[in-house]
DNA sequence: TATCTGTAAACTGTTGACAGTTTGGCCTGC
DNA sequence: GCAGGCCAAACTGTCAACAGTTTACAGATA
């Protein structure tokens, strides 16, 4: 059986373990949004009975990742275009105290870590060639960085917690324009050095700049594939690009 | 019996009943912080049995209303000082957003009934003698008519739903300084000028400035009396001035 | 051929019971 | 009188089974 749970000993109970396991099978995308969750077929073949999963289901359900229509079953929480939208906003908010936060409690060493992180990224081809990718897994790892750097638990859990898959998500969906590479680029240093300067105020606005162009960017790739589409536009799995 | 709750018919499942209850009890208070439910008790007075009540649990649980100690039990999640300080800065983040989003996307006829409403308030006798209260329940009122007016469902959700049982259970912590429920009403005044003139910037800034004052305020009078206590100061129910 | 209907299978919603752990009290010994 | 350990009751964690609903398929009819 491919599935089996009994690795960790129950020092945490079988629903967190399960929570976690279907967490991280969202983030990563192995359940794909809208993708229906058999209740019998998963507590089968990760080997727990149908109450723990159940329960597990339902605290991710109050963590609007999973969605349920009563009798009918439960989806991954799919967004509409506007969703998306509503979500990006509140994160250029919440990015934003957590970069001013940052200017005041990140310490000098993470924030020439930091640096040293954007010297990287400067030499790599792809961002050179104004072409390639400015690899999204490392754009996250600034971000975050950013974030656990604010010191405020909440803000990280919400951030690196609820929206973190979302990110995840859509970067399948987002081609990027070229020049943009550069363009973010030079967008992290402005941040960076804002942080250095300790200046939450202009750190905020950097922040909350970069990440707007990010949406407006974003919102041009999605508004192009929904016009071609109908209804609300849901976003799921149109084209997965792996 | 005095909590069986067969008044509504299973349109939504018994999970959704008994979390509706659940949270309106953590909300209004009738649950206080730190209060350990009991599973076997609780599902007998709601006449539901353990399991359906464990699933609407675990969905607060994972909405942060409640806390699950494995083997001991769960509890209405208590807050620390630095626990209220941090939502406090990511509520003033989020209702600046919704501030700015207000100026934008508010009727008319909102923000006129919000200025009517600032008007009712200025000739309450609490607030002209600058003693009382400015009562809290209007303080809410105004907020909310704001956060409904930014059209962002993610950050009516966020502020309204999940951070809205906060504002309810400091409220009967925080006395009011004299002096303050006046400035209360100018910074009201000050947020709806800048939503009448449409002026984004300005209303958001003016909302989080607001709030700010909210926020150094409370955080005197919690540090004050968190002195006196020891350790993570749990702001429980050390004062219920009802 | 297409549509409607009825039946059966599959799945979700709920319940009750069993196993393991914690907690509180009581007793014994120092 | 006090500390430590043992025992029992209560509670949480988990599971298997039952009831109700939805869905899909097959057959009949227009």
């Amino acid at each position: 059986m491919a599935g089996t749970l009994d690795t960790k000993v129950q020092a945490q109970s079988l629903v967190d373990v399960v929570a976690e396991r279907l967490e991280a099978a969202i983030i990563s995308g192995q359940l794909e949004p809208g993708a229906k969750l058999s209740e019998q077929g998963l507590a089968a073949s990760l080997g727990v009975s149908r109450g723990p999963l159940r329960e597990a289901i339902r605290r991710l359900e109050g963590r609007k990742l999973l969605e349920r229509t009563p009798n009918i079953g439960v989806r991954v929480k799919q967004l509409s275009l506007q969703d998306l939208n509503e979500i990006l906003q509140v994160r250029e908010a919440l990015e934003g105290l957590a970069c001013s936060l940052a200017a005041r409690n990140m310490p000098d060493a993470e924030i020439a870590a930091l640096k040293r992180m954007l010297d990287g990224h400067e030499k790599q081809k792809s961002v050179q060639e104004n072409t390639g990718y400015y690899h999204e897994e490392k754009n996250l790892d600034f971000h975050f960085s950013i974030v656990a750097g604010s010191g405020n638990a909440r803000l990280i859990q919400m951030l690196s917690g609820d929206l973190h898959y979302l990110l995840r998500v859509y970067r399948h969906k987002a081609r990027p324009k070229p020049g943009r590479a550069a363009q973010v680029l030079r967008e992290h240093r402005a941040i960076v050095t804002a942080l250095e300067r300790r200046d939450p105020v202009a750190a905020e606005q950097a922040m909350r700049e970069h990440l707007r162009h990010a949406r407006r960017y974003v919102e041009e790739q999605l508004a192009a594939e929904g016009e071609a589409e109908t209804g609300p536009a849901p976003m799921g799995r149109t084209r997965t690009l792996d």
